[in-house]
DNA sequence: TCTGGGGTCCTAGGACCC
DNA sequence: TCTGGGGTCCTAGGACCC
């Protein structure tokens, strides 16, 4: 069963029936098809946002970063342009290094009045080693990503959106190899002509060949790595350029041995698995450049979360609760203008140096309740009450999304068979007494709601199902 | 790198059920 | 009751991505 799947684009499919018998039920043919897939990251794409409204940065070094705008100093920096790169400004990094590095020229936009004393800006120092910063806006990212979709969609049947900035698009019937080039490049132009900023492409057999290659020639770069030729383009990169792998396995891979992706594809893939789990595998199959994903359609999320640091720890209580009071609010309200319902709430706390804990806790039927993710939250949180907190979390997760159409209520009320119908005690559903059922027998507090209004009444299930439904 | 925010997926142990 | 195996759900943590 060869590795070779992809590196045959010529004579294939005659080949590839003749290879050996096949297991009934496994897929063949079918997922080993011949695909043309096209990857399009946008180049630093914040940054290009920000001039795209405000055409003085070009050519300027531009750092987009959050939670500086109050001088808090907690703040990291989102994306830094290329010109800002050169000044060793990087992402993720902490905004105070990144002004170490490149001090802010001008007053920050959009933080009027609050920052007059420009502790950013060195005067002494030429302008040309100073850059600009700006705070991440994402509504306006956002009308700017929207536009670059409806081109992606015009381009192609099928598109994966990753990220704001990044997309996979399956083109195989959209264009061949001989053209690929002209294909990428017809979207590159159509990118920069109708929206106004750059992306790098990278068109190969497989996704993960595909996002490779659309790094491999940053920024605007266009890189095209025909079936034949995965395995070669792949093999002189260093393992940590391979999707997956992050500081943790690319040192583990070191210690193996393994420096490039062509000793990855060399090795035996036995000790990989052993030491990495099904991720051991998929780094083996990657590095010979196999890959049967293909191109689908982003589902729905499966949870919202936010989250927030404290510029110091923090170990007030009031603080804290007040922290996860906002949060709390801020993802409910998501969730509720998303249409989803939750069945599972969580809290997060790091505590110094960077000890991450994550509490959690599912209920028996997902709701769609703002004051018990707070009450939840708060329940949760408990535990760190006297801790001393650097940064704060809550989340949904088990969502599921209320389609307008009534399967959704009955798939949902036939799937959640409440237990009882006597839980209407407000306020107690934590029944934290019982040992090994950490479960919530959830109620619905809100005393608004039309649950009369629908056709169903009576039992408790119905009412809390349509509760959630009806109630956005 | 002394660490911001919003996500995804995987693993592993335990509970629980049959 | 000293004991098999499989499946699923829940929770916590970790690695990774943008």
């Amino acid at each position: 069963m060869g590795h070779n799947v992809h590196n045959d684009a010529d004579e294939l499919s005659s080949e590839r029936m003749t290879e050996g018998p096949r297991l009934p039920g496994v897929q063949t043919d079918d997922n080993q098809e011949e695909r043309i897939v096209c990857h399009v990251d946008a180049d630093c794409f914040y940054a290009s946002c920000e001039r795209l409204r405000e055409p003085k940065l070009d050519g300027e070094p531009v750092v987009v970063g959050m939670g500086y705008e109050h001088g808090d100093d907690i703040g990291a920096v989102a994306t830094a342009s290329y010109e800002a790169r050169e000044f060793g400004v990087e992402s993720a990094q902490a905004i105070s290094s990144a002004l170490e590095r490149l001090p802010r020229r001008g007053p920050l936009e959009g933080d009027a009045g609050s920052d007059e004393t420009d502790d950013g800006v060195h005067d002494d120092r030429s302008v040309e080693e100073t850059g600009y910063y700006r705070s991440v806006d994402m509504d306006y990212y956002e009308s700017v990503a929207s536009e670059v979709r409806e081109i992606l969609h015009e381009c192609a049947g099928v598109v994966r959106e990753v990220s704001i900035d990044e997309a996979y698009l399956d083109v195989t019937d959209r264009t061949a190899w001989e053209v690929a080039d002209g294909f990428g490049r017809h979207i590159k132009d159509r990118i920069r002509r109708e929206v106004g900023i750059t992306v790098s492409i990278g068109v190969a057999p497989t996704m993960s060949a595909a996002k490779i290659a659309s790094d491999f020639d940053k920024p605007d770069g266009l890189t095209v790595v025909e079936p034949g030729d995965v395995q070669a383009f792949l093999a002189p990169l260093e393992v940590d350029l391979l999707h997956g792998v992050g500081p943790v396995t690319a040192r583990a891979l070191r210690e193996m041995g393994l420096e490039t992706a062509a000793d990855v594809a060399a090795a035996d893939p036995e000790p990989l698995v052993e030491r990495f789990g099904e991720r051991g595998r998929e780094l083996y199959d990657r590095a010979h450049g196999d890959d049967d994903r293909r191109v689908t359609p982003k589902g729905e999320p499966k949870s919202f979360s936010r989250e927030s640091a404290f510029a110091e720890p923090v170990e007030d209580p009031t603080q804290k609760y007040e922290q996860i009071e906002t949060l709390a609010a801020a993802v409910a309200d998501r969730a509720r203008r998303e249409g989803a319902l939750y069945r599972t709430v969580g809290v997060k706390a790091v505590l110094p140096p960077y000890d991450v804990n994550t509490r959690e806790r599912s209920l028996s039927g997902p709701v769609d309740d703002p004051d018990l993710v707070d009450r939840i939250a708060y329940d949760l949180f408990s535990e760190f009450e006297s801790e001393s907190v650097r940064k704060v979390g809550v989340r949904v997760a088990n969502l599921e999304f209320a389609a307008a159409d009534q399967a959704d209520l009955d798939g949902w009320e036939s799937r959640s068979p409440h237990a009882t119908a006597d839980d209407v005690s407000a306020g107690e559903e934590v029944s934290a007494d019982e040992p090994g059922d950490a479960r919530v027998t959830e109620t619905n507090t809100k005393p608004d709601t039309e649950a009369e209004s629908t056709s169903d009444e009576g039992r408790s299930t119905a009412e809390r199902g349509q509760t959630s439904l009806t109630d956005f």
